[in-house]
DNA sequence: CTATTATTTCGATTATACTAGAAATATCTA
DNA sequence: TAGATATTTCTAGTATAATCGAAATAATAG
């Protein structure tokens, strides 16, 4: 995963509204919910919801399908796993080297 | 941890300048690297560098000990664990349940 | 087709974040 | 103390994000 996506999609993530529906889709599991149900149970006003919707599918974090009337939408683990991995990455592995060291800072690894 | 908080962590992460830093101060490992260094190697403007090291000071993602003129940074894994920890929590359990349930969507969980 | 329910778009307001130069401060060395 | 290096504060311009009501659109049932 770059960089760049990484950090977009934990700043969808740093939304505490957003977090909010992630956490909600999260305890929904893999059959999701329609959006009208987040909308009451969070209590978040409709035009909000669909904003925050549109941020969270943008990243790849939120899948929608529609039945009937009703737009289910649930969590897609794997980008979930992905960013959460990306914090964690190469945590192990301290091979940090500087090229214009002065004698201070060369311990650093 | 509560929502609040890994909403307004995720966010701070949710920055690509911020980003990086972390991503380079996880490599860099416990030991941690001087300001000045992280400064040179990504070619931040040393406000800038500030501005952000205070931001992930501010959610305790940053570590910071004197030695000397230098100021040297390190990651706190324990909180980096934390946050990730949070995104999967309650991946696998998966009880939701609606008050306001209409037939449709009573299938959800 | 009409009514009903579900969801989205539009538009405007308000708030917060990012950026970085210049000046100030802090910490050390000689 | 003077000089050098490291880091922070101040400040301000610019950009992006959050919010939500009202109106518009979509999908279905009768």
């Amino acid at each position: 995963m770059k960089l760049e996506d990484a950090a977009e999609t934990l700043a969808q993530l740093g939304n505490p509204t957003r977090l909010e529906v992630v956490r909600y889709l999260v305890k929904a599991g893999p059959s999701g919910v329609p959006v009208g149900s987040i909308q009451r149970q969070l209590k978040i006003p409709a035009s909000t919801l669909t904003h925050h919707l549109k941020h969270l599918k943008g990243v790849g974090l939120l899948m929608q399908k529609r039945e009937k009337t009703n737009l289910w939408c649930s969590i897609n683990f794997d980008r979930l796993h992905e960013v959460s991995d990306f914090l964690l990455e190469e945590c192990c592995s301290f091979s940090l080297r500087e090229s214009d060291n002065t004698k201070t800072e060369c311990d650093a690894a």
